[in-house]
DNA sequence: AGTGAGCGC
C-alpha cells in the first residue's frame, strides 16, 4: 500500500496555504517621503539652459498666470546659471496652470521641468555659531 | 568649460 504516504503528504503542506494572517501590501498609510512637494504658489524649474535668465523664465511662465517672483539660480563666484530657477505665482492654482503649461516644454532649446518647490527653512534659524538664544542659534539638547 | 542632477540667501 504505497498510497498511504501519498495521502498523508498534502496534509503537511496545508499550513503553507493557510489563510491565517495574510499581510496585504500596504498602499501607503502615511507619506514619509513624498517625491514631490505639496501644492504651493512656488515653483521649482529645472532643466534650464545656461542662457536662460530670470527675465526669460518669468516671461515664459507669465503666460499661465501672474508671476510675482522669478529667479534663475546663478553661481556667486562664476556668475553662470546653475540651470534651474524658481517661479512664484500669485496663487496656487496659477502655479498648477504653470506646471501644466510649462512642464516638459522647451525653453531656449532645453526641455524644462516645472514642479512645486520644497518649503525652505525661513531665516531666523541660523546655524549653531556657538551663541545661544537670545543671541541666535539653538540651545543644547535637554535644555528648555 | 559648461560635462546636465538639482531646491534659492
Amino acid at each position: 500500500m504505497a498510497m498511504r504516504a501519498a495521502v498523508l503528504a498534502p496534509r503537511g503542506l496545508r499550513r503553507l496555504f493557510s489563510t491565517s494572517t495574510f499581510i496585504p501590501p500596504p498602499v501607503n498609510q502615511s507619506t514619509p517621503s513624498p517625491p514631490q512637494a505639496e501644492p504651493s504658489p512656488n515653483l521649482f524649474v529645472s532643466g534650464l539652459s545656461k542662457r536662460t535668465t530670470t527675465e526669460g523664465l518669468r516671461d515664459a511662465f507669465a503666460k499661465f498666470g501672474e508671476v510675482v517672483h522669478a529667479r534663475v539660480v546663478t553661481d556667486r563666484v562664476s556668475g553662470y546659471s546653475k540651470g534651474y530657477g524658481f517661479v512664484r505665482y500669485a496663487t496656487t492654482e496659477e502655479a498648477a496652470a504653470g506646471i501644466q503649461g510649462m512642464d516638459g516644454k522647451f525653453l531656449d532649446g532645453w526641455v524644462i521641468f516645472a514642479e512645486y518647490a520644497r518649503p525652505r527653512p525661513p531665516p531666523g534659524t541660523p546655524p549653531n555659531t556657538g551663541n545661544y538664544p537670545p543671541y541666535g542659534g539653538s540651545p543644547p539638547y535637554g535644555q528648555q
